[in-house]
DNA sequence: TTCAGTGCAAAGAATTTGCAGCTCT
DNA sequence: AGAGCTGCAAATTCTTTGCACTGAA
């Protein structure tokens, strides 16, 4: 049932625009341009709900449907190529799986979304692995509290 | 604008059930049969949505109002006697703010819901007070990630 | 008594789905 | 040509809101 999943960080690393076109073809998946765009939209706009990215794609392509972004998002995560995560509680934000080298903090007072880099998380990843055999994601962590200015 | 809040270990720290009768009251809020449902359900059923605890307290009376549910989960969030977390993509979980000693632990594959102590992540909440002045709250936090069996 | 709380129904966000027509390969 | 993709509209899911009535204090 689980498709066979490409390494979130195959885009990252320097894969070009013709490798994910052909990756998509190597899988059946066509190469459309509002699938270009929607990906296009993602990498710009950075934590991008999908309805930002709909407006966004709009501004080059005009009538592409909302729920064509939302199927494409889908695609592009299972593809691995994006992410999102749940900051506060309205919509998921999505980015690129390149640029999820961070945690997220979000401000349960002002909202604010700040990040840090991987690394602060990496004693609770190794815990986790050790005492669980839990492979952790920090990419998708989100820690909620309180900022700096609101305390 | 914010209300006063409650801490949320309050009503851990062998708050009986006169007592947040009386604090709702303080407040000027009324206790009511449904109130005490919900809180009961949230309670009794761990990491339930909105509509597990509509179902749950409609066993006892009927017809209460799911829209009651979400007010009083609200309610009862205000006051720190529960908290919610998002388990996945669909509906919140909530539970007992007492109860919420735990980090927990989400399987991208197979959905399963662990738990871990709060300990755990001590590393990281340490770091983000020391390096940013965040003061994380551990009780929200989530991990995706894979477990034991699925990889 | 009286004001907060409730049920109900309707409105709203956020997503998903069915399907006919279109287009990449 | 043909399977996959898209737009559109309708259906779903989750949550909030307006309002008249009810009930806790």
């Amino acid at each position: 049932m689980r498709a066979p999943r490409t390494r979130a960080s195959d885009y990252s690393r320097g894969m070009t625009e013709t490798q994910w076109h052909e990756e998509l073809r190597a899988k059946g998946y066509r190469v459309t341009p509002q699938r270009q765009l929607v990906l296009e939209a993602v990498k710009e706009l950075e934590h991008a709900t999908p309805e930002d990215i709909c407006v966004k794609v709009r501004q080059t392509a005009r009538g592409v449907n909302i729920s064509t972004v939302y199927r494409t998002l889908e695609l592009l995560e299972e593809l691995g190529m994006v992410t999102h995560t749940h900051l506060g509680h309205g919509a998921p934000k999505y980015h690129l799986a390149a640029e999820a080298d961070h945690v997220h903090l979000v401000c349960r007072d002002c909202g604010e979304v700040g990040e840090v880099g991987l690394d602060m998380a990496a004693g609770l990843v190794k815990g986790l692995e050790e005492k669980l055999g839990f492979a952790a994601d920090a990419r998708h962590l989100t820690v909620f509290g309180r900022c700096r200015n609101c305390r």
